[in-house]
DNA sequence: CCGCTATGAATGAACG
DNA sequence: CGTTCATTCATAGCGG
């Protein structure tokens, strides 16, 4: 908790040209997208090479080191477990709150997570604490372990190509050879309709920092 | 934690009373006032058990939900001890720290721990903004953080003695039994020595709106 | 009308 | 794996 004393980063770099330079790491968008779109695919839990191979390939759209990779699916993967929970809790309890109606006043608010057992949980809208990033459009391929390469690798493809960045080529079509990790769970939809796996404006759907971190691409 | 995943739109029904549907939670001041009091009794930490309960009993004054509360709790602790911290490191300012630097490192074991995290950019990083505010007066006589005293019970029984909002009568009294939460005892106790503990005028302090302050009880 | 500060929310990193 | 800490982003709200 408190020992660590900030760590010495590394200051070997200088590959990034314009960095704002950031205590810590901030995914760019098409990192997001990558991220989400394994995860999406069904690969929750990368074992160790997959994740070197994940981070070459976030490499080449910004700094990124296996550690950030590693946290980020466990992040991810606890943040949804989390939402899944709160929203059955809310939907299964579905408790009437008789509060006095005083005031009632913002709605902001979101949920909880707590699957709780006694009282509400709860309120009208939003989900639950660790609620991560909602259903992107792209990321909204369904948990089948055999789409593979379709859709996502479409997905991909095409940030890819809007990149085009050619340094090693070779990863792109590699990307997630999905071998044998383990993918097996599904995190129940978003409940809304399947959308389109292609993903149009994904970038509308992550809401990166606005202003401050251009994306170099 | 974190969780949270505010919705941007609200989905259900729109409408609520008289709400300019807000994009995020405004608690009220009575909410802030038994935040406070609960925060000052001690439980700095409250368990999901706890949370739900305290955000039933914010309910009776305004919509909030589990997360709000969750993340007011985090606020206010993560706050709380940076200004300490700074206010310390400004006062002694001839603090000396040394760094350990183990040589060796430790290489494969049971930990996961990858490289090190490096991302972006190396990060001087040294002061942070985020100063917070003065302590309110009520919240100045925490028995977690800076002091032990035990009258913000005092505080609380006066709001809900106003409200007398008795639908269900038992969230009120039994408000913070800190039934073995974690109260952590603290941190540097230095200075305050008598500290009446009593809070006077919360309500002034808490600077709400002055003007316009629909109170809803 | 634009700036600041206070504060809620989101997320990366790490502890246990 | 779940929880907690720390940092950052986004916005409400008042002042100039």
């Amino acid at each position: 908790m408190e020992d660590q004393g900030q760590d010495p980063n590394s200051p070997t770099n200088g590959s990034e040209r314009n960095e704002p330079v950031r205590s810590r790491w901030t995914p760019k968008p098409e990192q997001i997208l990558i991220l989400e779109s394994i995860f999406n695919s069904g690969m929750v839990n990368p074992p160790k090479d997959e994740t070197v191979r994940i981070r070459k390939l976030l490499e080449k759209f910004g700094s990124v080191g296996d550690a950030n990779v590693f946290y980020w699916f466990q992040n991810r993967r606890s943040r949804s477990r989390r939402r899944q929970r709160q929203m059955q809790a809310s939907l299964q309890q579905r408790n009437q709150q008789e509060q006095g109606a005083s005031g009632g006043n913002s709605g902001g608010g979101g949920a909880i997570h707590y699957e709780s057992s006694s009282s509400t949980t709860t309120p009208p809208h939003v989900l639950g604490y660790e609620a991560d990033s909602v259903a992107p459009s792209f990321a909204s391929c369904p948990s089948s372990y055999l789409m593979g390469s379709s859709s996502s690798s479409a997905c991909v493809g095409m940030l890819m190509g809007d990149h085009h960045d050619h340094h090693h080529g070779h990863v792109v079509d590699n990307l997630f050879p999905v071998s044998g990790a383990q993918m097996g769970f599904s995190e129940i939809d978003q409940g809304s309709s399947v959308t389109p796996i292609l993903c149009p404006e994904d970038t509308s759907n992550l809401h990166f920092q606005s202003g401050k971190n251009a994306c170099p691409i």
